[in-house]
DNA sequence: CGACTTATTATAAGTCTTGAACTATGGTCC
DNA sequence: GGACCATAGTTCAAGACTTATAATAAGTCG
């Protein structure tokens, strides 16, 4: 409703971005079929998929061939045009990746951080080490590169960054990078980018209307209203990890009572089941994969306390967002899903209401633990889609 | 993003639907300061005020005094343009108001209904006897009447209500009432409603992101998002009240167990509180008047664990939407908000996360429970708002 | 009464979409 | 193999709209 004034000139940015996306979400067109799939007539299809092709961003890809005709040229986005770099920082770990535009990976980078290294100093020396690293690997310069998508484990308002697990109160990580480059920087919590990833090449493609829960050993999710993230006043909704289901329930390392993280994540998971007699690995992945295999009486127990609890939860984000699907992510996420998704389903019918319940498929995520850095990468590639393939001009984008 | 394409002639409506919505919620305006705040040219806001004046949607309302130069005329919607009827379709009840366009009440009639006569077609007659009766009450004509909002206890989709409640489970009643009048229709659930009414008049006049409860004998929200309501993939978002807060909590009467509303709407406290060995009127509103007037440790008690809950509840709230503002309606709400606000607060502090507490204030609602039937009279007159002052040309409409 | 100030309207220039006419490029059929 | 047909894509005049600028209207002040 907001929305800046419109000038006349708005029309063609607004028909630009029209038509380059569909270019990029549903691969090779014709202009004829532009036309249709649009609605713009044919000519102004001629002028702007003219003025994309001058611009780089689109190039002409071969012909169809026809039964009596002119034959179709099909139209696609330019790969090379820019390269796009998506950096996950994980807890344990921090990702760089190269893209091109169209988000085939190009080049990777990989740090491992102890916990008593992940100093905000060090995770940007970090990132920025792998920028140039990356760079370098895919011969790409600092022009080429669109953006930067930065996933990271906690709340991001005005470039401050706010992640309560690692330590994080109002670290100005953007400013930090910003001494080290120019590349316009795109800083989202790291549940919102694997969303992200997930709804363009994963479970959620198509879909307006989605949840997607990132469950690892902490618990968020992402909410995706009429094909665009929802972000509340301050960027920081779909905190679902911290939605209580018990009241003065477990203790959750967020200092409150009864927080669903504590009983899904898998954290709580694998300490609830060390704390019943179980014996499991130490290093947590393991852990909670052997649980999963697991078939004694005491797993089944525990097993069935997580299906409960996820199915509650999930049945709460399908009463208050009434989503078409619900997409169960993570790498913890996976694990318990693909053993217990049948359960989880019948948890969540028992705690939904019918119709919301009914109109929402539960599923697993398609894609593994990369999709934070993938997603962060998305985060350049649809502002350059929003702008219908201008490139920015101011160099500094948050998601605040 | 998926707007529809856009024409040359599309700005012109964009833009009368910036002025008209200006003048609307802004007061009177002059041309000049209608250009200021819009953005437009001042040319450009004299063509399109000109037109809605031309509409008699738009009146000139006097000049301002001026010190030196010619003085400003202001203009201001013209309330006479048309009467807008709102209608409050309760389990007891059945109320139908008009209103000018500026929402002045002009008319109430009100029916009561007993339960067990709540059939839809009983609901049917009596909305189109009361629209008859208001309209002749304040000598409006069929095609003066802008519209008709309906606020409904139940969900609605495609024109059907499905109302558990109440028995409905896919009620026509946009189909009945079509039989009856060739006045736009627009149907919708109470709490949506209420909301609206709340965000243009109440509590939530000029908040972005709100959450606006609505705590009756049963537990509804209804959700803003950036000035919109948020609705989902069908319109059924924001079913707060069977949010499960308790594993194997009590039985609420949507047939799941430990849903919120079983603790928090009136129906469910004054049972908890009886059950304990409290006595109160029989009459339900009365009884939890009685209760939340009462000192004795047994309604401290059982008002304590209502408002835990309530805090519960809203503290996910705040962690899923991240509002700017949580706003405790209906009549129940406005009761037990009025002395347990502060314990709610904390409540809900306890179990949000701290930064999105911090950013969220929760209130108490403005309106009464008349807000029902003029939030349903919004509902005609954002569409018209929307549409840059033209009148709808499909009679029908729905809210789903 | 005339200079000055401010509000509103008229006018000219430029951008954009559309729709129709027009060009390009292939297949088909005799 | 050439005339004919079908489909794709381009060009161009017409119309709608906005903005900037100039002109006009309507007051105040000395």
């Amino acid at each position: 409703m907001h929305r800046g004034k419109l000038t006349v000139r708005d029309l063609r940015a607004g028909n630009r971005a029209r038509v380059l996306r569909v270019l990029y979400l549903d691969g090779p067109r014709s202009r004829h079929e532009l036309a249709e799939v649009t609605g713009l007539s044919q000519g102004s299809v001629s002028n702007v998929t003219g003025e994309l092709i001058a611009d780089g961003v689109v190039v002409e890809a071969g012909h169809v061939d026809s039964d009596g005709g002119r034959p179709r040229v099909l139209l696609r986005v330019n790969p090379r045009h820019a390269v796009v770099v998506g950096v996950d920082v994980g807890e344990t770990h921090v990702l760089v990746e190269a893209f091109d535009l169209t988000l085939r990976r190009l080049a990777t980078t990989k740090f491992a951080m102890q916990p008593d290294t992940h100093s905000a100093d060090e995770v940007a020396k970090r990132i920025l080490a792998g920028l140039r690293r990356c760079l370098t690997e895919s011969g790409a310069g600092q022009g080429d590169v669109l953006g930067v998508g930065i996933g990271l484990p906690g709340l991001v308002e005005h470039g401050l960054v706010y992640g309560q697990t690692v330590g994080w109160d109002g670290v100005p990580l953007e400013r930090m990078l910003r001494a080290g480059t120019d590349i316009p920087l795109h800083l989202d919590n790291g549940a919102n980018t694997a969303g992200q990833a997930e709804l363009w090449f994963g479970a959620g493609r198509g879909i307006d209307d989605a949840v997607i829960t990132l469950i690892g050993s902490g618990v968020g999710a992402s909410v995706i209203a009429e094909s665009v993230p929802y972000r509340g006043t301050s960027g920081g909704a779909g905190e679902w990890g911290h939605t209580t289901v018990a009241l003065d329930g477990r203790e959750c390392r967020c200092g409150a009572f009864g927080c669903l993280e504590a009983y899904i994540g898998a954290k709580g998971v694998v300490d609830r089941y060390r704390s019943l007699g179980g014996t499991v690995p130490a290093d947590q992945e393991a852990a909670l994969r052997s649980l999963v295999a697991s078939d004694t009486a005491l797993a089944r127990q525990v097993l069935r306390e997580v299906a409960r609890h996820a199915g509650i939860g999930i049945g709460s984000l399908i009463n208050l967002f009434n989503p078409e699907r619900v997409i169960l992510g993570g790498w913890a996420g996976l694990l318990l899903g693909s053993r217990l998704l049948p359960d989880i389903r019948e948890e969540a019918a028992r705690h939904a209401l019918r119709r919301p319940f009914a109109q929402a498929s539960i599923m697993l995520c398609e894609l593994g633990p990369e999709s934070v850095a993938l997603g962060a990468a998305t985060l350049p590639v649809a502002e350059l889609l929003a702008a219908g393939g201008a490139r920015p001009v101011a160099p500094i984008r948050t998601a605040g």
